[in-house]
DNA sequence: CTGTTAGCGCATTCAC
DNA sequence: GTGAATGCGCTAACAG
């Protein structure tokens, strides 16, 4: 472990002045081929890597950035996300950052536009946004692209994007796994229901489309003859919730398995457990909080986590360096799809170690 | 997002100076009745914690800590551990830690006892022991206690052990898990192998010996009549492994299903892959080179991580928080126990995000 | 006992 | 194009 390299170091290295290093690796100009040729000799040898709480604590500019996802549930999906976000402003505190974040109803989209509306007009150093209507975002990004705003991705992308970067799970894969998932602890050959939400005038749920894809493929691949049955619901209106799930699991319904892609699956595990279902599996996705309480009680089997704190703190670490150092930026980043049990659910505290 | 508490905002709401402020966090003493109760009320109200990266830097002390664990392989389990420790010094790189790593032959005792005799006559503030054989880490510990080093432990604890903090998993959990996971993947009833490593004077494997316990309660608590079949292998001679197993598994073994409650899963896995043998479901701990390849390879079926990066990052985080602030620590420390298959792997990387 | 102030390290930046 | 000055928040030495 030999000792740090400063930039006083590779000064003296190369015979010029730290104030002639820095404008070389940070493209001031101002520096005579000379001195540009030693420094870069020098910068291959060594690697430098500038201590970034030093920079924050010299950089005088003072950094503003948007955050925007639809409103925030405590302990919820995107409340992580935000979590995931504070916390690496947190550990970088030495650096002055100002976020401001707006949020708005996922389930309205002109509440979505309005606050697009409202960001499109703001002075920011960058935008990090939570995915949820892909024309809008697509609206978005357009006048962001216009100024030259950058912008992150977390959730989910959307295709014809130039964004710096996004931190995703793998929704295709994640599906699949869910396949693999049901059909390994089901009997072979066992009918499979899929919960399918009933939205309105809603193209987006890109995330539930790439995940039924992997699915599917996942069956097709192996020849699997599970019949798959298709459950409506309507998440607008769960007082019918009981009556559509009925319609399935009254009486006897031969199905011995159900997958539920997207995030409101802790309703189906409250009716389960309400009508002590049993014999049926169950795997959903995301830590709700209904969700983790299907787990703990038994009645889901696994639950699939997308670890939405990383991807906030990523994104916006991602982001403070690259407002710091203008350095190239990974683009496509893809968080781990955890599968948890009720036995391990309790361990699975992704950010007891950030604070 | 208010701006953070700095010692002289502290100084000025209770109207004394800076020093007097941190003589009071710091217990240095020589303060007024009056002031300390001035700054206490404020300490109350408002939630100060210092800027380690600065507190680092205004430190004159250097800190040397001794790191212990059985020898690296590079990328496997203990050079996790390593990894984790090293990512957690370079976050906080103001702070002058100097870090010796004494390692020595898991297998060996004597090895591990002249290791630690070393250690014991050192002059150090701190250990981080990566626990193995279990007696000698008493009277490792002994000796530290003696001379008031603190020590903390990584991939287990040691009963009538007063360790700073300890970061694990729950070894119980992850055998009761294994045994949830292998019932539900197979078919009822089935029989179910269990490989064991034949040792030779090694009273430890602590680790083993809880996941045992909590793999056998699971099926007794559930009445789960599945025939267990112990597969003894002896780790010590790999020229006769297939030998040992072609008595398991030539012919119509049977078995429908096996766990591998160590971390030597995956020379089973290669012998089914060579074998062709895909009627056996399969479950391994750790992510060694060899299972990881075997769940590559579809012959492992589920994986169990326990965040070895983890566990060393919090480690030594714990130990510099401690060293600087002196503040109360959290003992008890359990990682998440990590499920993984073919799928999640390639997605899997902890610490992707620390550099 | 208290307030003041000089470091601390190092990336940045300003006066020359 | 240079090199010295600056700043961050905390610690600790020192003068009162």
């Amino acid at each position: 472990m030999q000792r740090k390299i400063r930039i006083k170091d590779i000064a003296e290295m190369s015979g010029v002045s730290p104030g002639t290093v820095d404008r070389i690796i940070h493209n001031r100009g101002r520096v005579s081929e000379e001195a540009r040729q030693a420094v870069e000799e020098v910068l291959r040898r060594v690697n430098y890597k500038p201590n970034i709480h030093i920079t924050g604590l010299s950089l005088r500019r003072k950094y503003e950035v948007i955050i925007t996802t639809p409103d925030l549930m405590e302990g919820e999906y995107w409340d992580s996300i935000h979590l995931g976000i504070r916390k690496a402003l947190q550990e970088y505190e030495n650096i002055r950052i100002k976020c401001s974040v707006y949020t708005y109803n996922q389930y309205d989209i002109h509440s979505c536009r309005r606050v697009y509306d409202e960001i499109a007009a703001l002075d920011t150093d960058a935008v990090i946004i939570g995915t949820t209507f892909k024309e809008e975002t697509l609206r978005l990004v357009r006048k962001l692209e216009e100024r030259e705003i950058p912008y992150l991705f977390v959730d989910s992308t959307v295709e014809n994007t130039s964004p710096l970067a996004y931190f995703t799970s793998d929704h295709y894969v994640c599906g699949y796994l869910i396949a693999r998932l049901i059909t390994s602890i089901t009997e072979k050959g066992s009918r499979i229901g899929m919960l399918q939400a009933v939205r309105i005038g809603d193209e987006s749920a890109n995330t539930s489309i790439l995940r039924k894809m992997g699915f599917a493929d996942y069956l097709m691949e192996r020849n699997i003859p599970n019949e798959i049955v298709r459950i409506p619901f309507s998440a607008l209106e769960p007082e019918k919730y009981d009556r559509q799930m009925d319609l399935y699991f009254k009486g006897d319904h031969a199905i011995r398995g159900v997958v539920v892609l997207n995030s409101r699956g802790g309703m189906l595990a409250d009716y389960f457990y309400r009508k002590s279902i049993q014999d049926v599996r169950l795997i959903c996705v995301d830590l709700t909080r209904p969700n983790v309480e299907g787990l703990r009680n038994g009645v889901i089997d696994f639950l699939i986590g997308q670890e939405p704190e990383r991807q906030g703190f990523l994104a916006m670490k991602t982001l403070l360096e690259y407002l710091i150092y203008h350095g190239s930026v990974k683009v496509q980043n893809y968080v781990s799809l955890d599968i948890l049990t009720r036995d391990t659910i309790n361990y699975y505290n992704r950010f007891s170690f950030i604070s």
